[in-house]
DNA sequence: CATCTAATTAGATTATAATCTAATTAGATG
DNA sequence: CATCTAATTAGATTATAATCTAATTAGATG
């Protein structure tokens, strides 16, 4: 979806009455004056928003004689509700959805018989399943001093400066006044 | 959720720029200069936009020496983007929901061994659970006259404008310049 | 086709919001 | 503690939006 209809669709759902009418309708279809007269303002008003929620298509309306009954178009407000949810992000993270036994077959081919590295993979696909699975023994929402994440590191490779340096850039970990955290967002799901 | 809480989220996010921001800070936290580089515009607003998103609290922040990174909460912009979807409706829906062996029962009761409609069920649930049983036989989508209405109903019970009436007052159906059609919402999933 | 009903449009008013430049503040560091 | 960096706030400007009253339009009906 494009950027444009995005942000249409929240500036107009943005608005007290609007929304207000939204609700209203969620429970079946009114005429204008009825809406008028449940909100407290005129119908003059009331057709200014209708106006602007057929505009980004969550209402359509029926006439019955003089009356125009105005309907929600619930499958609509779902979809352009969500959309916001799915914007950018992904750019490139898919490529790199890894299935567990892609994941095992790398951690087997780069660590040792005793769980030690044996050297940092260069392709970055490889080395995100790498750090994943350095990073495990620590806590989340804990804070680490750089001393206990050097001692962390070191059980698996001598190189701390490196590896503790990739935790960052591929956001595995961020720093904080020189404090270490893990990024809470499991954002790593590769 | 209180409604000025969705109106607010909304009104917030209804804004090109800050869509952006939201759409860079999925690829990952940014700082501020950083943002306003990406986007053309100056520190000061973005700085004026990160409070808006802060305030509906969509952004956290995390310092590093100087410089201040942004993040983005994914999960509470997920929670507040869904919020109108679930606004309002099911006023009373819920304590409607039936299941198919309740339905059985009370078509089993009201209808003859001819599948005559005996009487119309004063309660509004029963009633409810008839009214869509009789509406099964017409096609979606498609216009009746009243002449057809009366005819399909005719066929259940001789009282045809009583239930043509209770049709368009629940919602079965809905009345077009003298038409009948439908209601396609299907919202009648009792 | 005159008249009624309900909705819409025009025009004005007032409130709200986005952006900039210039000034200030918060925190880190030699 | 002086200085640097990055962020924030103040104040002004300009654009946008919500609402009303009065006038107009669309459609139905005797």
């Amino acid at each position: 979806m494009q950027l444009d209809r995005i942000v249409n669709f929240h500036k107009t759902i943005g608005d007290k009455t609007r929304i207000q009418i939204i609700a209203l309708l969620k429970d079946g279809a009114l005429h204008g004056q009825a809406i008028a007269g449940k909100l407290g303002l005129t119908p003059p008003t009331i057709s200014y928003h209708i106006t602007k929620l057929r505009e980004i298509d969550v209402i359509y309306q029926r006439r019955d004689k003089n009356t125009i009954y105005f309907h929600l178009n619930e499958k609509k407000l779902e979809l352009l509700a969500q959309a916001i949810i799915k914007i950018g992000g992904e750019k490139e993270l898919d490529s790199f959805k890894v299935d567990d036994e892609e994941k095992f077959k790398v951690i087997k081919n780069f660590l040792d018989a005793n769980g030690n590295l044996k050297s940092i993979p260069a392709q970055r696909k490889k080395k995100l399943i790498i750090l994943e699975h350095l990073v495990k023994g620590l806590e989340k929402g804990r804070t680490y001093s750089e001393k206990e994440i050097n001692e962390h590191i070191k059980q698996f490779h001598d190189d701390y400066a490196t590896i503790r340096r990739e935790f960052i850039i591929c956001q595995f970990m961020f720093r904080q006044n020189g404090e270490y955290e893990l990024n809470p967002k499991e954002m790593w799901l590769i």
